[in-house]
Order: structure tokens, then sequence, then C-alpha cells
DNA sequence: TTCGTGACCTAGC
DNA sequence: AGCTAGGCCACGA
């Protein structure tokens, strides 16, 4: 039988498709999209094995502190970030991102 | 099976 | 703003 987690799969994927451009998402949030609150870590997971060729904005993504879950100095940072500009994201001095503005506004 | 690690989160100090 | 602790879960050694 199909396992649950198949399904939950399906609905992460649902639910990050549907994050529409210039806004984002937190781990955990996407987690709670997909009917698994809580499984943050498991969101995470799941993105870092995602394939390049991916069509799913995963760079909308980010984690409760507003911050790119990436060292600062790492090009998937940089790839991430840039990607989120174009998109029109804005960044604080401190590379932070205001989550009040899509979360709660 | 226990342990360490990881694109995490919340609460407390 | 930084650190610690607990929770969560999957994986490899």
């Amino acid at each position: 039988m199909t396992e649950p987690n198949t399904n939950a799969l399906q609905q992460l994927y649902t639910a990050l498709a549907g994050i529409p451009a210039g806004s984002v998402v937190t781990y955990g949030q996407l987690a709670a999209l997909a009917g698994m609150p809580g499984r943050a870590r498991w969101v995470g997971r799941v993105l870092s094995q995602l394939p390049e060729g991916s069509q799913l904005p995963w760079f909308r993504v980010i984690n409760a502190q507003g911050r790119i879950s990436f060292p600062p100095d790492s090009a998937a940072f940089a790839r991430q970030q840039s990607r989120l500009l174009a998109e029109g994201v804005d960044f604080s001095a401190s590379g932070r991102i205001d989550l009040n503005r899509f979360g709660l506004n």
C-alpha cells in the first residue's frame, strides 16, 4: 500500500510549488503545509536531496530566523540569495529577511 | 543498537 | 545577540 511518507512528500512538493514569487516560507511552515507540523528537519533533508534541475522554488525556503540556511561564505548561499533578490525579496543589512512581511502580514 | 550529524524550531537565560 | 537544552527524524558508521 502507499506509504504515508510518499503522500507527504507530494504535499510538500505541491506546497512548495505554490509559494508565490517574491515571498518566502520557513522550513517549519512548509512542514506544516505538507501536513507534518514539527518536521522542519525532514523538509531540510528533502530539499538537500533535491536534484539540481528541479523546477521547485527551493530558494524560497529559509529558516525561522529569516536567514538562509547556508554558510554566508558558501556558493550555495550566494546562489539562493541572488535568486531571492531577483524576485524582489528584501534583505536587511545583517542579511536577514522580515518574516513579518509574509507570515503575519 | 548506539552515536554523531544535519538546508530545523522553540524556549530560556 | 549569543549559547544551551530539548524536541524532532533520517542516515551512515
